[in-house]
DNA sequence: CGCCTGATTGATAAGTATCAAGGTCGGTGG
DNA sequence: CCACCGACCTTGATACTTATCAATCAGGCG
């Protein structure tokens, strides 16, 4: 059983609810149908490193992050990871993928992580029934893509300083000032090398943005502020 | 009136229902909602080189180009234009936008442009009541997010000669193989610079890949088969 | 204690942007 | 009708940013 790495597990009714309830995709829902929505979710853990899918599988379940971080990220044809977004509890793992044939992207659990997940048949019939949910998808997706034209103009117009300081600044917006990633991780999600990560890193704790307290996996930002109004 | 940029016309209803009719997202529709749908729209000429709507302006119209060429693109911190899409007959301007407060990209006619627009509000509350036209909307800004996601690889993996071949092919699928688009233009929606984007194509003309007819604000793919799967 | 993963630093090379200078085409106005 | 002007294209030389390669270091875990 230990070596199982994908398994689904039982949780109260209430428990599910309550993780969808961290969904805003779900907020204008009533109760009545909340519950609806629970009894068609399961519950399923995947263990740290375990992919949930793959890019180019054909799009099977919808998933919502219960518990855990989870890795969203593309390959490229010379072997290297780019990383769009790490979901947290109350993401859904691309609710739009759903709506294609197949996930254009691949998902990597970062930690142990539990994910409430519901078969891509029920998804489409429940979101067809409940337009404001398609609509809060639109809104969300809208976001997503306003992220990635950003991404894209900074990748091609700034320096790769600005562009990581970005990054952190996204990252600690939706996690808190104190990042549990590697500088791999990290370089991933900014689109450039380790090594470059990390001199960049070193000027930013020269400059008191970041602590020095920053060491194995960890990415401490001491100065928010700044960070977010950083122009080199 | 000859030096009015933007203008009300007037169209046959026919016509207007016509270049709805080319937007794959009221496919579901039926003859009577397209005709309801047809009231509500009012068809705009753009001349050449007028924006539309800007980064950031609130957004109060939704967009079907009726006729023309659109192209959609964010301004960096230091001024570089990156393109994101250049959008044809049948093709909305951000649908998904409207479902955000403002208008997150730029637009700007590429030569004169018709277009049929429809209030923010009346569009909001067409799809609400419309799920399949909300569930295609979904299903087309999924692509346009897979398409920046690969985007964002290509740039970050990949070198500018694959990345040209790439927005080439696109180009070319979209609009055929003669496409109207300065080096500039080119450059812009590859994310580089016009002397580089000379500096390929002549590569690529060597190579019998496009041909020599190009000039003036034309290029002219003359073996679409071998640009698709060009690997340098 | 040794291994393995992640962090760090330095030297080098490659890819592109930038800057500079000309060339070509098409249109406009005298 | 011709000359000029401006927009676009082209080519070359140079500089800068960042990737790559190589080597070392540090800490946790079996």
């Amino acid at each position: 059983l230990k070596d199982l790495r994908t398994y689904v597990i039982n949780l109260r009714e209430s428990s599910k609810i309550e993780g969808l309830r961290q969904c805003p995709i779900f907020d204008d829902l009533s109760a009545e149908e909340m519950k609806d929505l629970g009894t068609c979710v399961t519950p399923v853990i995947f263990s740290k490193g375990t992919f949930i899918f793959k890019e180019g599988d054909p799009s099977a379940f919808f998933y919502v992050v219960y518990d855990g971080l989870v890795q969203v990220f593309k390959t490229s044809g010379s072997g290297k990871n780019v990383t769009f977004t790490i979901a947290g509890r109350g993401e859904t793992l691309m609710a739009s993928a759903l709506f294609l044939d197949s996930y254009f992207v691949s998902t990597q659990a970062m930690s142990d992580v539990t994910l409430l997940r519901m078969g891509r048949k029920e998804w489409l019939v429940f979101v067809g029934r409940h337009p404001s949910v398609a609509m809060k998808i639109i809104a969300l997706i809208a976001h997503r893509l306003n992220r990635e034209y950003e991404r894209v103009v900074d990748i091609v117009g700034e320096e790769v300083e600005l562009r990581l300081v970005h990054c952190l600044s996204i990252l600690a917006s939706k996690f808190g000032p104190s990042l549990s990633l590697t500088r791999q991780e990290l370089a991933n999600f900014a689109g450039t090398t380790t090594e470059t990560t990390i001199r960049v890193l070193s000027k930013l704790k020269k400059k008191g943005v970041i602590s020095c307290s920053a060491s194995r996996g960890e990415i401490v930002i001491s100065d928010l502020a700044t960070l977010q109004n950083y122009s080199m």
